[in-house]
DNA sequence: GCCTCGATATACAACGATGTAGAGTCAATC
DNA sequence: GATTGACTCTACATCGTTGTATATCGAGGC
């Protein structure tokens, strides 16, 4: 900058407000300083101007992983949603471990960016304490409910419930899932469960520990691995509600691997609505939960925080809408898919900011 | 730091020294400036030092989509290879723009980081002058070969026509490509092309333009389409070379949809070996391109390249295997899959360093 | 007892930008 | 004709670190 200011004859404070487009400059001037960056090759050093400014227009994203396919298209969304406002993401995977969530959040690269969006997996109510920091943060999930923090969330028990109810409505009485954490009281599987619960009574059928399938990780193989043992153990079931996608697709092909027919003998519904669920075979009926909402809302709320609005924190509900396709027999012949609303979203102001 | 080294009755040097592990300090000293620091609360502003030292230990990496499997599975490897040396990434989608790409290379933020990973979709051959600069720079991929950078990529002649071959060895002799660029003479959709007419020549079939199927993105939609436009036309096919898993599920998709069978009817080899082809049904038989080592490999030379080697730059090609699955018949009962290496990998000297 | 050297700690000047305050110019206003 | 105010530009301090050069001290070597 100095040598462009040279260059130009001008002020290096002068270039700067060149740069930054401050607007009283006379034409001339803002044509030699633009002349000589130009000759010059010179480019602005962000990190200075981080340091000056005390902002680096970045912010965080922290997911378990990338290569679970929600949380790619999720990381997708909120890069384009920042992009829209001219921040870049930084991505961090926890691995769902306990020590990178807490590294994540009290880390040395906690302050390399304006905020974080914060998707924990291992981390639980109890440690709230972690979360109550000054730093911008938008929680996102359902672990942690009363941190001093924004979050987006989504319908879980309603929309299980409406997922459990469909496959009720189609005449199945053994509606087995896929998913469950025995003994746990948060998160998205002890939400989902009670949505499960909630739909067999809504339903009138009894609720059978034996069809309630145990997996930790929600992955593609966990999915496979619990439905070949609920199969396996002889257990009747003409219907599988997996709690994520991945598990889902996982299921599907333990069903196909023991020459069970979807949704002939068995349907089917998962969580999530992923690209893949529509390209499987057969399709995978799903709830959608507002994933690109959530990404959008989640960057928002950030961006608020982070100009220092010091409004109450929020805890936002995106619409979620269950998706029936050929897995549930909901699609007739030329393809293509069904939707119901399950439920509208919603904003809600939490507590007022301390 | 200035509080902590007034509190610690030390120079604000003194702390910095702590901060980095410099030996030389008596340990009564370390102690109450690391007392100092605990009871402050205090933390390195990472924005400073990135300034003073200029570098930042982060790097960008620059891919399509994150909703593509395969790049998201790549960013997964690639996040977790920088993690080991202490290095976070930077994520930007270039949505296959060559705005975007242009924008990666020469914009802002570019120089955000100490160095990039860059796998173009949309620049090729012509654009090398964009690529010829001082900032460490890896590329991927096949669509530029020339530029004087390191570059990691994979065997796609070899590996598509393996593929092609061991189609035609299972007695297909109609075998359809899913994902052709016509006219193209860069990148991987030419490479693998060209493949494919040497498998086809090696296997004596003769080359049959109804049954390239083009596809400009390489996402499951189009894979569906391009699939169901070439058996709405009418042409016989027997087995199916998709370009990559993605339009594999497609294909897959479109397949079941005109109820025929695979592999009883039609026989599928994608490319990649994404997670997703090891669960679908039937499970896709595909080649792996070795992406953990591609991930592993662009970061080891970008690293070496940040630290300032002046070496020659290198062109490394990890091995590359074929895994047989149920699309093509090669798993018997139990499930399971077969491995072929296609060829293994190697490293080239391409240029002396300028 | 002088010299050398390692260990320990400090002062000062950067790194490359921006915020603030203020100087100069010129036209409009009273 | 002095005052005001908008416009244009500049000097200087500052953001929070780290590199360099240097000071001090005590121990060991000769």
């Amino acid at each position: 900058m100095h040598d462009v200011a040279l260059r130009a004859g001008v002020s290096i404070k002068t270039v700067s407000n060149v740069v930054n487009g401050y607007p009283h400059i006379r034409p001339e001037t803002r044509e030699r300083v633009e002349e000589a960056i130009e000759h010059l090759g010179y480019r602005l050093n962000t990190t200075a101007r981080n340091l000056r400014t005390r902002r680096t227009d970045m912010i965080t994203l922290a997911v378990p992983e990338l290569s679970l396919p929600y949380f790619a298209e999720l990381a997708d969304s909120v890069i384009r949603a920042a992009e829209e406002r001219g921040l870049t993401v930084l991505i961090e995977q926890t691995s769902a471990s306990r020590e990178r969530e807490v590294e994540v959040l009290t880390g040395r690269r906690r302050h390399l960016t304006d905020g974080l969006i914060f998707s924990p997996l291992a981390l639980g109510p109890e440690d709230v304490d972690l979360l109550t920091t000054d730093a911008p943060l938008v929680v996102l999930g359902e672990r942690i409910f009363d941190a001093p923090a924004d979050h987006v969330t989504m319908n879980n028990v309603a929309a299980a419930r409406a997922a459990t109810l469909h496959l009720a409505s189609l005449g199945r009485r053994r509606i087995a899932v896929v998913g469950a954490h025995e003994g746990e009281l948060v998160g998205s599987a002890a939400l989902r469960t009670e949505g499960y619960r909630q739909g067999l009574e809504a339903a009138g059928l009894p609720y059978d520990p034996a069809l309630v399938g145990e997996a930790g990780l929600w992955h593609r193989s966990t999915g496979a691995e619990t439905m070949a043992r609920l199969l396996d153990a002889g257990v009747e079931v003409d219907a599988v509600f997996a709690l994520n996608d991945a598990m889902a697709l996982g299921a599907l092909h333990a069903l196909h691997a023991r020459r069970l027919d979807v949704p002939g003998d068995v349907a089917l519904v998962g969580f999530d609505d992923i690209d893949d669920v529509k390209y499987a075979v057969p399709t995978i009926s799903s709830v959608d939960p507002g994933r690109e909402q959530i990404a959008r809302t989640a960057v928002e709320l950030l961006v608020e925080r982070i100009a220092g609005s010091g409004t109450p924190f929020r805890r936002v509900v995106p619409g979620s809408r269950l998706v029936g396709r050929e897995s549930t027999g909901d699609v007739p012949e030329g393809g293509g898919e069904v939707v119901a609303a399950v439920q509208p979203g919603g904003t809600e102001e939490v507590a007022p900011r301390s």
